[in-house]
DNA sequence: TGTACATCAGTGAACGCGCGTTCACTGATGTAC
DNA sequence: TGTACATCAGTGAACGCGCGTTCACTGATGTAC
Protein backbone atom coordinates (compact mmCIF):
# COMPACT_ATOMS: atom_id res chain seq x y z
CA UNK A 1 0.00 0.00 0.00
CA UNK A 2 2.59 2.54 1.09
CA UNK A 3 4.84 2.74 -1.34
CA UNK A 4 7.64 5.05 0.24
CA UNK A 5 9.40 3.64 3.12
CA UNK A 6 10.92 0.12 1.08
CA UNK A 7 13.27 0.80 -1.72
CA UNK A 8 12.16 -1.43 -4.11
CA UNK A 9 15.03 -3.65 -5.25
CA UNK A 10 17.73 -1.35 -7.15
CA UNK A 11 20.19 -2.25 -8.09
CA UNK A 12 22.36 -4.07 -5.33
CA UNK A 13 21.00 -1.60 -2.65
CA UNK A 14 21.08 -3.21 0.52
CA UNK A 15 17.52 -3.64 1.95
CA UNK A 16 16.22 -3.25 5.54
CA UNK A 17 14.34 -6.07 7.45
CA UNK A 18 11.04 -6.38 6.44
CA UNK A 19 8.76 -6.61 9.71
CA UNK A 20 7.40 -9.44 11.11
CA UNK A 21 4.16 -10.63 9.14
CA UNK A 22 5.78 -8.56 6.11
CA UNK A 23 7.93 -11.70 4.97
CA UNK A 24 6.21 -12.10 1.40
CA UNK A 25 7.91 -8.63 0.57
CA UNK A 26 11.02 -10.17 0.11
CA UNK A 27 9.32 -12.50 -2.34
CA UNK A 28 8.03 -10.19 -4.35
CA UNK A 29 11.18 -8.33 -5.07
CA UNK A 30 13.12 -11.43 -5.48
CA UNK A 31 10.62 -12.04 -8.60
CA UNK A 32 11.01 -8.52 -9.42
CA UNK A 33 15.02 -8.77 -9.76
CA UNK A 34 14.56 -12.37 -11.02
CA UNK A 35 11.78 -10.58 -14.05
CA UNK A 36 14.56 -7.83 -14.82
CA UNK A 37 17.44 -10.42 -14.82
CA UNK A 38 15.94 -13.11 -16.88
CA UNK A 39 15.21 -10.17 -19.32
CA UNK A 40 18.34 -8.80 -19.54
CA UNK A 41 19.86 -12.32 -19.76
CA UNK A 42 17.38 -14.21 -22.08
CA UNK A 43 18.17 -17.41 -20.56
CA UNK A 44 17.42 -19.28 -17.77
CA UNK A 45 20.32 -21.12 -17.18
CA UNK A 46 22.56 -17.92 -17.05
CA UNK A 47 20.48 -16.78 -14.18
CA UNK A 48 22.31 -17.29 -10.79
CA UNK A 49 20.39 -17.53 -7.32
CA UNK A 50 23.39 -15.52 -6.18
CA UNK A 51 22.94 -12.67 -8.76
CA UNK A 52 19.35 -12.74 -7.58
CA UNK A 53 20.51 -12.05 -4.23
CA UNK A 54 22.67 -9.79 -4.78
CA UNK A 55 20.75 -7.36 -6.81
CA UNK A 56 17.82 -8.13 -4.38
CA UNK A 57 20.27 -6.83 -1.68
CA UNK A 58 20.16 -9.77 0.24
CA UNK A 59 22.45 -12.81 1.32
CA UNK A 60 22.30 -15.38 -1.18
CA UNK A 61 20.07 -17.76 1.17
CA UNK A 62 17.25 -15.34 2.01
CA UNK A 63 16.02 -16.72 -1.77
CA UNK A 64 15.62 -20.25 -0.30
CA UNK A 65 12.95 -19.01 2.23
CA UNK A 66 10.71 -18.31 -0.80
CA UNK A 67 11.93 -20.81 -3.53
CA UNK A 68 12.92 -24.23 -2.77
CA UNK A 69 15.59 -23.88 -5.82
CA UNK A 70 16.57 -22.35 -8.71
CA UNK A 71 13.89 -23.72 -11.14
CA UNK A 72 11.42 -22.91 -8.61
CA UNK A 73 12.33 -19.64 -8.73
CA UNK A 74 13.10 -19.34 -12.90
CA UNK A 75 9.27 -21.28 -13.21
CA UNK A 76 7.69 -18.56 -10.38
CA UNK A 77 9.27 -16.01 -12.91
CA UNK A 78 7.91 -17.27 -15.60
CA UNK A 79 4.29 -17.77 -14.44
CA UNK A 80 4.11 -13.75 -13.21
CA UNK A 81 5.37 -13.11 -16.33
CA UNK A 82 3.07 -14.71 -18.61
CA UNK A 83 0.55 -13.84 -16.10
CA UNK A 84 1.63 -10.33 -17.35
CA UNK A 85 1.35 -10.76 -21.13
CA UNK A 86 -1.79 -12.61 -20.96
CA UNK A 87 -3.46 -9.86 -19.22
CA UNK A 88 -1.87 -7.49 -21.74
CA UNK A 89 -3.51 -9.15 -24.62
CA UNK A 90 -6.91 -9.49 -23.02
CA UNK A 91 -6.92 -5.88 -22.28
CA UNK A 92 -6.10 -5.16 -25.89
CA UNK A 93 -8.94 -7.40 -26.92
CA UNK A 94 -11.22 -5.87 -24.65
CA UNK A 95 -10.65 -2.24 -26.05
CA UNK A 96 -11.30 -3.32 -29.52
CA UNK A 97 -15.10 -3.24 -28.57
CA UNK A 98 -16.83 -5.92 -30.15
CA UNK A 99 -15.18 -5.66 -33.29
CA UNK A 100 -13.89 -9.20 -33.41
CA UNK A 101 -11.75 -8.52 -36.79
CA UNK A 102 -10.11 -5.30 -34.59
CA UNK A 103 -9.99 -8.06 -31.54
CA UNK A 104 -7.74 -10.22 -33.22
CA UNK A 105 -6.03 -7.72 -34.53
CA UNK A 106 -5.07 -6.68 -31.51
CA UNK A 107 -4.41 -9.49 -29.55
CA UNK A 108 -2.01 -10.13 -32.14
CA UNK A 109 0.29 -6.96 -32.45
CA UNK A 110 -0.08 -6.31 -28.39
CA UNK A 111 1.61 -9.91 -28.07
CA UNK A 112 4.40 -8.97 -30.88
CA UNK A 113 4.88 -5.32 -29.39
CA UNK A 114 5.48 -6.96 -25.50
CA UNK A 115 8.23 -9.18 -27.54
CA UNK A 116 9.85 -6.48 -28.49
CA UNK A 117 9.89 -4.56 -25.03
CA UNK A 118 10.48 -7.96 -23.03
CA UNK A 119 13.11 -9.80 -25.69
CA UNK A 120 14.95 -11.83 -22.77
CA UNK A 121 11.94 -12.55 -21.03
CA UNK A 122 9.52 -13.54 -24.58
CA UNK A 123 12.71 -15.96 -25.15
CA UNK A 124 12.96 -17.62 -21.46
CA UNK A 125 8.85 -17.91 -21.70
CA UNK A 126 8.99 -19.46 -25.89
CA UNK A 127 12.62 -20.85 -26.40
CA UNK A 128 14.19 -21.67 -22.70
CA UNK A 129 14.85 -25.40 -22.31
CA UNK A 130 13.00 -25.09 -18.76
CA UNK A 131 9.92 -26.00 -20.88
CA UNK A 132 10.74 -29.17 -21.80
CA UNK A 133 12.02 -30.17 -18.43
CA UNK A 134 9.15 -28.32 -16.33
CA UNK A 135 5.61 -28.47 -16.32
CA UNK A 136 5.13 -25.00 -17.80
CA UNK A 137 1.39 -25.83 -18.49
CA UNK A 138 0.01 -22.28 -17.61
CA UNK A 139 1.30 -20.80 -21.30
CA UNK A 140 -1.88 -22.53 -22.65
CA UNK A 141 -4.01 -19.70 -21.45
CA UNK A 142 -3.18 -17.57 -24.83
CA UNK A 143 -3.82 -20.40 -27.09
CA UNK A 144 -7.39 -20.42 -25.40
CA UNK A 145 -7.85 -16.76 -25.79
CA UNK A 146 -6.36 -16.50 -29.59
CA UNK A 147 -8.36 -19.47 -31.07
CA UNK A 148 -11.99 -18.23 -29.55
CA UNK A 149 -10.78 -14.51 -30.99
CA UNK A 150 -10.55 -16.33 -34.58
CA UNK A 151 -14.07 -18.08 -34.04
CA UNK A 152 -15.47 -14.98 -33.07
CA UNK A 153 -14.33 -13.45 -36.58
CA UNK A 154 -16.06 -16.52 -38.58
CA UNK A 155 -18.89 -15.91 -36.32
CA UNK A 156 -19.21 -13.08 -37.21
CA UNK A 157 -18.69 -13.68 -40.49
CA UNK A 158 -16.05 -11.35 -41.11
CA UNK A 159 -13.93 -14.60 -41.92
CA UNK A 160 -14.57 -17.88 -43.83
CA UNK A 161 -15.61 -20.48 -41.77
CA UNK A 162 -12.96 -23.16 -41.05
CA UNK A 163 -11.58 -25.28 -38.19
CA UNK A 164 -10.60 -22.10 -35.69
CA UNK A 165 -8.06 -24.25 -33.49
CA UNK A 166 -5.90 -25.03 -36.56
CA UNK A 167 -6.49 -21.44 -37.86
CA UNK A 168 -5.84 -20.10 -34.77
CA UNK A 169 -2.69 -22.09 -34.39
CA UNK A 170 -1.61 -21.23 -37.84
CA UNK A 171 -1.85 -17.28 -36.76
CA UNK A 172 0.27 -18.35 -33.65
CA UNK A 173 3.30 -20.35 -35.03
CA UNK A 174 3.09 -17.68 -38.27
CA UNK A 175 3.26 -14.81 -35.58
CA UNK A 176 5.57 -16.50 -33.35
CA UNK A 177 8.35 -17.56 -36.13
CA UNK A 178 8.31 -13.74 -37.48
CA UNK A 179 9.07 -12.35 -33.96
CA UNK A 180 11.55 -15.28 -33.13
CA UNK A 181 13.54 -14.39 -36.13
CA UNK A 182 13.43 -10.90 -35.35
CA UNK A 183 14.85 -11.82 -31.83
CA UNK A 184 17.16 -13.92 -32.77
CA UNK A 185 18.65 -11.98 -35.51
CA UNK A 186 22.35 -10.88 -34.74
CA UNK A 187 23.38 -7.75 -33.82
CA UNK A 188 25.93 -7.21 -36.03
CA UNK A 189 24.28 -7.84 -39.52
CA UNK A 190 23.09 -4.26 -40.60
CA UNK A 191 20.44 -7.09 -42.15
CA UNK A 192 16.62 -5.65 -40.93
CA UNK A 193 13.36 -7.03 -40.87
CA UNK A 194 10.05 -5.54 -43.06
CA UNK A 195 8.41 -4.14 -40.01
CA UNK A 196 6.55 -7.00 -38.06
CA UNK A 197 3.12 -4.84 -38.12
CA UNK A 198 2.64 -5.76 -41.85
CA UNK A 199 3.68 -8.84 -41.71
CA UNK A 200 1.19 -9.81 -39.33
CA UNK A 201 -1.37 -8.19 -41.42
CA UNK A 202 -0.28 -10.40 -44.14
CA UNK A 203 -0.65 -13.68 -42.01
CA UNK A 204 -4.44 -11.82 -40.68
CA UNK A 205 -5.17 -11.64 -44.32
CA UNK A 206 -4.16 -14.86 -45.96
CA UNK A 207 -3.91 -17.34 -42.98
CA UNK A 208 -7.69 -16.26 -41.05
CA UNK A 209 -9.06 -14.73 -44.47
CA UNK A 210 -9.97 -11.65 -42.46
CA UNK A 211 -10.40 -8.12 -45.02
CA UNK A 212 -7.38 -5.90 -45.48
CA UNK A 213 -7.50 -3.01 -43.02
CA UNK A 214 -6.95 0.33 -44.12
CA UNK A 215 -4.12 1.82 -43.41
CA UNK A 216 -4.45 2.98 -40.33
CA UNK A 217 -5.36 1.01 -37.42
CA UNK A 218 -9.01 -0.19 -38.54
CA UNK A 219 -10.57 1.02 -34.98
CA UNK A 220 -13.01 4.06 -36.74
CA UNK B 1 40.83 -42.50 -45.67
CA UNK B 2 41.16 -45.46 -43.58
CA UNK B 3 38.27 -45.73 -41.24
CA UNK B 4 38.75 -48.39 -38.97
CA UNK B 5 42.32 -47.71 -37.32
CA UNK B 6 41.41 -44.71 -35.27
CA UNK B 7 38.58 -44.85 -33.07
CA UNK B 8 36.01 -42.17 -33.83
CA UNK B 9 35.18 -40.37 -31.05
CA UNK B 10 33.40 -42.88 -28.68
CA UNK B 11 32.19 -41.69 -25.78
CA UNK B 12 34.97 -40.97 -22.80
CA UNK B 13 37.45 -43.64 -24.60
CA UNK B 14 40.87 -42.31 -24.71
CA UNK B 15 42.15 -42.21 -28.14
CA UNK B 16 45.64 -42.70 -29.58
CA UNK B 17 47.77 -39.53 -30.40
CA UNK B 18 47.30 -38.83 -34.27
CA UNK B 19 50.89 -39.41 -36.31
CA UNK B 20 52.59 -36.27 -37.49
CA UNK B 21 50.62 -34.24 -40.16
CA UNK B 22 47.26 -35.31 -38.80
CA UNK B 23 47.06 -33.25 -36.37
CA UNK B 24 43.89 -31.53 -37.96
CA UNK B 25 41.63 -35.15 -36.77
CA UNK B 26 41.77 -33.54 -33.64
CA UNK B 27 40.16 -30.90 -34.47
CA UNK B 28 37.34 -32.94 -36.57
CA UNK B 29 36.99 -35.02 -33.66
CA UNK B 30 36.04 -31.97 -31.18
CA UNK B 31 33.42 -30.58 -34.10
CA UNK B 32 31.79 -34.02 -33.84
CA UNK B 33 31.63 -34.18 -30.41
CA UNK B 34 30.57 -30.56 -29.86
CA UNK B 35 27.62 -31.02 -32.65
CA UNK B 36 26.20 -34.62 -30.33
CA UNK B 37 26.52 -32.69 -27.39
CA UNK B 38 25.07 -29.65 -28.49
CA UNK B 39 22.42 -31.55 -29.90
CA UNK B 40 21.97 -32.95 -26.31
CA UNK B 41 21.50 -29.88 -24.13
CA UNK B 42 20.01 -27.81 -26.93
CA UNK B 43 22.07 -24.58 -25.71
CA UNK B 44 25.35 -23.39 -26.15
CA UNK B 45 26.23 -21.67 -22.76
CA UNK B 46 25.42 -25.47 -21.33
CA UNK B 47 28.06 -26.63 -23.61
CA UNK B 48 31.50 -26.69 -21.20
CA UNK B 49 34.69 -27.31 -23.22
CA UNK B 50 35.71 -30.04 -20.78
CA UNK B 51 32.75 -31.73 -21.43
CA UNK B 52 34.25 -32.03 -24.82
CA UNK B 53 37.37 -32.70 -24.00
CA UNK B 54 36.18 -35.63 -21.95
CA UNK B 55 34.05 -37.09 -24.67
CA UNK B 56 36.33 -36.49 -27.41
CA UNK B 57 39.22 -38.81 -25.04
CA UNK B 58 41.65 -35.89 -24.51
CA UNK B 59 43.20 -33.42 -22.32
CA UNK B 60 40.81 -30.63 -21.71
CA UNK B 61 43.73 -28.04 -23.27
CA UNK B 62 43.96 -29.89 -26.23
CA UNK B 63 40.52 -28.43 -27.34
CA UNK B 64 42.70 -24.77 -27.45
CA UNK B 65 45.10 -26.61 -30.37
CA UNK B 66 42.09 -26.10 -32.72
CA UNK B 67 39.82 -23.40 -30.94
CA UNK B 68 40.88 -20.17 -29.48
CA UNK B 69 37.94 -20.11 -26.87
CA UNK B 70 34.55 -21.36 -26.05
CA UNK B 71 32.71 -19.38 -28.36
CA UNK B 72 34.90 -20.21 -31.19
CA UNK B 73 34.12 -24.13 -30.75
CA UNK B 74 30.38 -23.20 -31.25
CA UNK B 75 30.51 -21.03 -34.07
CA UNK B 76 32.78 -23.37 -35.85
CA UNK B 77 30.23 -26.19 -34.80
CA UNK B 78 27.17 -24.10 -35.94
CA UNK B 79 28.87 -23.13 -39.30
CA UNK B 80 29.33 -26.93 -39.91
CA UNK B 81 25.67 -27.53 -38.92
CA UNK B 82 24.61 -24.84 -40.83
CA UNK B 83 26.57 -26.41 -44.08
CA UNK B 84 24.78 -29.86 -43.06
CA UNK B 85 21.28 -28.60 -42.94
CA UNK B 86 22.26 -26.32 -46.58
CA UNK B 87 23.19 -29.19 -48.25
CA UNK B 88 20.14 -31.49 -47.27
CA UNK B 89 17.69 -28.28 -48.33
CA UNK B 90 19.68 -27.88 -51.49
CA UNK B 91 19.69 -31.47 -52.14
CA UNK B 92 15.66 -32.19 -51.65
CA UNK B 93 15.31 -29.21 -53.98
CA UNK B 94 17.13 -30.69 -56.76
CA UNK B 95 15.74 -33.93 -56.22
CA UNK B 96 12.21 -32.31 -56.80
CA UNK B 97 13.30 -32.54 -60.67
CA UNK B 98 12.28 -29.16 -62.25
CA UNK B 99 8.74 -28.95 -60.45
CA UNK B 100 8.67 -25.52 -58.78
CA UNK B 101 6.31 -26.32 -56.64
CA UNK B 102 7.65 -29.56 -55.43
CA UNK B 103 10.56 -27.99 -55.06
CA UNK B 104 9.59 -25.49 -52.73
CA UNK B 105 7.31 -28.34 -50.56
CA UNK B 106 10.86 -30.44 -50.76
CA UNK B 107 12.61 -27.56 -49.33
CA UNK B 108 10.53 -26.84 -46.72
CA UNK B 109 9.66 -30.45 -45.47
CA UNK B 110 13.33 -30.91 -45.57
CA UNK B 111 14.19 -28.46 -43.03
CA UNK B 112 11.28 -29.57 -40.74
CA UNK B 113 12.23 -32.90 -40.47
CA UNK B 114 15.99 -31.63 -40.08
CA UNK B 115 14.54 -29.75 -36.98
CA UNK B 116 13.01 -32.81 -35.73
CA UNK B 117 16.10 -34.90 -36.06
CA UNK B 118 18.04 -32.44 -34.69
CA UNK B 119 16.05 -30.62 -32.01
CA UNK B 120 19.47 -29.49 -30.36
CA UNK B 121 21.12 -28.32 -32.78
CA UNK B 122 17.97 -26.16 -34.17
CA UNK B 123 17.50 -24.45 -31.31
CA UNK B 124 21.61 -23.92 -31.05
CA UNK B 125 21.43 -23.09 -34.41
CA UNK B 126 18.13 -20.37 -34.60
CA UNK B 127 17.26 -19.41 -30.83
CA UNK B 128 20.39 -19.42 -29.06
CA UNK B 129 22.07 -16.39 -27.42
CA UNK B 130 25.30 -16.42 -28.70
CA UNK B 131 23.68 -15.31 -32.25
CA UNK B 132 23.14 -11.87 -30.86
CA UNK B 133 27.01 -12.09 -29.46
CA UNK B 134 28.80 -13.12 -32.67
CA UNK B 135 28.08 -12.79 -36.64
CA UNK B 136 26.42 -15.59 -37.86
CA UNK B 137 26.00 -14.41 -41.15
CA UNK B 138 26.63 -17.56 -42.49
CA UNK B 139 23.27 -18.52 -41.57
CA UNK B 140 21.83 -16.40 -44.56
CA UNK B 141 22.31 -19.03 -47.66
CA UNK B 142 18.91 -20.58 -46.36
CA UNK B 143 16.83 -17.26 -46.98
CA UNK B 144 18.62 -16.63 -50.23
CA UNK B 145 17.30 -19.87 -51.38
CA UNK B 146 13.86 -19.98 -50.38
CA UNK B 147 13.74 -17.15 -52.20
CA UNK B 148 14.56 -18.27 -55.02
CA UNK B 149 12.39 -20.98 -54.94
CA UNK B 150 9.77 -18.84 -54.19
CA UNK B 151 10.43 -17.00 -56.78
CA UNK B 152 10.24 -19.71 -59.53
CA UNK B 153 6.82 -20.77 -58.19
CA UNK B 154 5.58 -17.29 -59.30
CA UNK B 155 8.13 -17.07 -62.45
CA UNK B 156 6.16 -20.81 -63.96
CA UNK B 157 2.59 -19.43 -63.02
CA UNK B 158 2.63 -21.67 -60.61
CA UNK B 159 1.86 -19.20 -57.44
CA UNK B 160 0.48 -15.31 -58.25
CA UNK B 161 3.26 -12.66 -59.04
CA UNK B 162 3.87 -10.98 -55.70
CA UNK B 163 7.21 -9.46 -53.72
CA UNK B 164 9.02 -13.06 -53.62
CA UNK B 165 11.48 -12.29 -50.80
CA UNK B 166 8.25 -11.23 -48.49
CA UNK B 167 6.17 -14.21 -49.13
CA UNK B 168 9.15 -16.71 -48.58
CA UNK B 169 9.67 -14.43 -45.12
CA UNK B 170 6.12 -15.34 -44.29
CA UNK B 171 7.29 -18.86 -45.70
CA UNK B 172 9.94 -19.23 -43.36
CA UNK B 173 8.67 -17.19 -40.55
CA UNK B 174 5.32 -19.37 -40.53
CA UNK B 175 7.38 -22.64 -40.66
CA UNK B 176 10.07 -21.55 -38.15
CA UNK B 177 7.24 -20.56 -35.97
CA UNK B 178 5.43 -23.76 -36.21
CA UNK B 179 8.86 -25.85 -35.68
CA UNK B 180 10.00 -23.82 -32.40
CA UNK B 181 6.60 -24.08 -31.09
CA UNK B 182 6.85 -28.09 -31.21
CA UNK B 183 10.18 -28.17 -30.25
CA UNK B 184 9.93 -26.15 -27.06
CA UNK B 185 6.44 -28.17 -25.90
CA UNK B 186 6.48 -29.32 -22.56
CA UNK B 187 7.46 -33.31 -22.15
CA UNK B 188 4.92 -33.54 -19.03
CA UNK B 189 2.12 -31.97 -20.85
CA UNK B 190 -0.01 -34.40 -22.95
CA UNK B 191 -1.24 -31.69 -25.68
CA UNK B 192 -0.07 -33.05 -29.00
CA UNK B 193 0.31 -30.54 -31.81
CA UNK B 194 -0.84 -31.92 -35.60
CA UNK B 195 1.45 -32.97 -37.63
CA UNK B 196 3.86 -30.23 -39.29
CA UNK B 197 3.09 -31.60 -42.53
CA UNK B 198 -0.49 -30.59 -42.71
CA UNK B 199 0.38 -27.35 -41.17
CA UNK B 200 2.58 -26.93 -44.14
CA UNK B 201 0.80 -27.73 -46.66
CA UNK B 202 -1.62 -24.99 -45.25
CA UNK B 203 1.29 -22.20 -45.38
CA UNK B 204 2.18 -22.91 -48.90
CA UNK B 205 -1.36 -22.70 -49.96
CA UNK B 206 -2.56 -20.01 -48.05
CA UNK B 207 0.90 -17.99 -48.11
CA UNK B 208 2.24 -18.80 -51.26
CA UNK B 209 -0.89 -19.32 -53.14
CA UNK B 210 0.20 -23.15 -54.62
CA UNK B 211 -2.43 -25.25 -55.71
CA UNK B 212 -3.11 -27.62 -52.58
CA UNK B 213 -1.51 -30.75 -53.10
CA UNK B 214 -3.47 -34.36 -53.45
CA UNK B 215 -2.70 -37.19 -50.66
CA UNK B 216 0.22 -38.05 -51.25
CA UNK B 217 3.13 -35.99 -52.08
CA UNK B 218 3.05 -34.30 -55.51
CA UNK B 219 5.74 -35.69 -57.47
CA UNK B 220 4.41 -38.62 -59.24
C1' DT C 1 3.22 -2.84 33.70
C1' DG C 2 6.98 -6.06 33.30
C1' DT C 3 9.11 -10.03 31.55
C1' DA C 4 9.92 -14.60 29.55
C1' DC C 5 9.38 -16.76 25.43
C1' DA C 6 8.11 -18.11 20.65
C1' DT C 7 8.34 -16.71 16.18
C1' DC C 8 9.73 -14.37 12.24
C1' DA C 9 12.97 -12.60 8.79
C1' DG C 10 16.97 -13.11 7.63
C1' DT C 11 22.51 -13.92 7.88
C1' DG C 12 27.50 -15.70 7.35
C1' DA C 13 30.55 -19.22 6.84
C1' DA C 14 31.40 -23.16 4.66
C1' DC C 15 30.96 -27.42 1.55
C1' DG C 16 32.42 -29.36 -2.82
C1' DC C 17 32.09 -28.73 -7.66
C1' DG C 18 33.08 -27.84 -12.48
C1' DC C 19 34.40 -24.35 -15.15
C1' DG C 20 37.69 -21.49 -18.69
C1' DT C 21 42.17 -20.66 -19.32
C1' DT C 22 47.43 -20.45 -18.80
C1' DC C 23 51.79 -22.49 -18.41
C1' DA C 24 55.70 -25.12 -18.74
C1' DC C 25 56.36 -29.66 -20.19
C1' DT C 26 56.88 -34.38 -22.79
C1' DG C 27 57.72 -37.78 -25.91
C1' DA C 28 57.20 -39.62 -30.47
C1' DT C 29 58.41 -38.79 -35.25
C1' DG C 30 60.35 -37.15 -39.13
C1' DT C 31 64.49 -34.77 -41.38
C1' DA C 32 69.15 -32.76 -42.41
C1' DC C 33 73.62 -33.88 -42.52
C1' DT D 1 73.76 -45.87 -42.01
C1' DG D 2 73.85 -43.22 -37.83
C1' DT D 3 72.70 -39.35 -35.08
C1' DA D 4 71.50 -34.66 -33.58
C1' DC D 5 67.81 -31.75 -33.82
C1' DA D 6 63.36 -29.40 -34.91
C1' DT D 7 58.73 -30.02 -34.96
C1' DC D 8 54.39 -31.81 -34.01
C1' DA D 9 50.55 -33.44 -31.11
C1' DG D 10 49.25 -33.38 -27.02
C1' DT D 11 49.51 -33.41 -21.51
C1' DG D 12 49.10 -32.38 -16.30
C1' DA D 13 49.04 -29.33 -12.76
C1' DA D 14 47.50 -25.25 -11.33
C1' DC D 15 45.13 -20.52 -11.15
C1' DG D 16 41.04 -18.15 -9.45
C1' DC D 17 36.17 -17.95 -9.94
C1' DG D 18 31.24 -18.19 -9.16
C1' DC D 19 27.98 -21.37 -8.44
C1' DG D 20 23.93 -24.12 -5.70
C1' DT D 21 23.01 -25.55 -1.44
C1' DT D 22 23.32 -26.66 3.74
C1' DC D 23 23.82 -25.43 8.37
C1' DA D 24 23.77 -23.44 12.64
C1' DC D 25 22.99 -18.92 14.06
C1' DT D 26 21.07 -14.02 15.30
C1' DG D 27 18.48 -10.37 16.69
C1' DA D 28 14.28 -7.79 16.41
C1' DT D 29 9.37 -8.08 17.41
C1' DG D 30 5.24 -9.39 18.96
C1' DT D 31 2.51 -12.03 22.62
C1' DA D 32 0.99 -14.67 26.80
C1' DC D 33 0.87 -14.35 31.39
Amino acid sequence: MAAMNTTPPASGAQRSRNRRGQGERLREDILTVTLRLLDELADDQALSLRAVAREAGVAATSVYLHFADHDALVLAAMERCHGDLTEAVDKADTGADGDPVASLRARTLVMGAWAFQHPGLYKVLHESTINQRANTSFRYDLTEGSTAAVQRCMDAGLAPADDAAAVALDLRAAVHGAVSIRLNQSKESGRQWPPLEEQVERFLVKLVGVARSGAGASRR
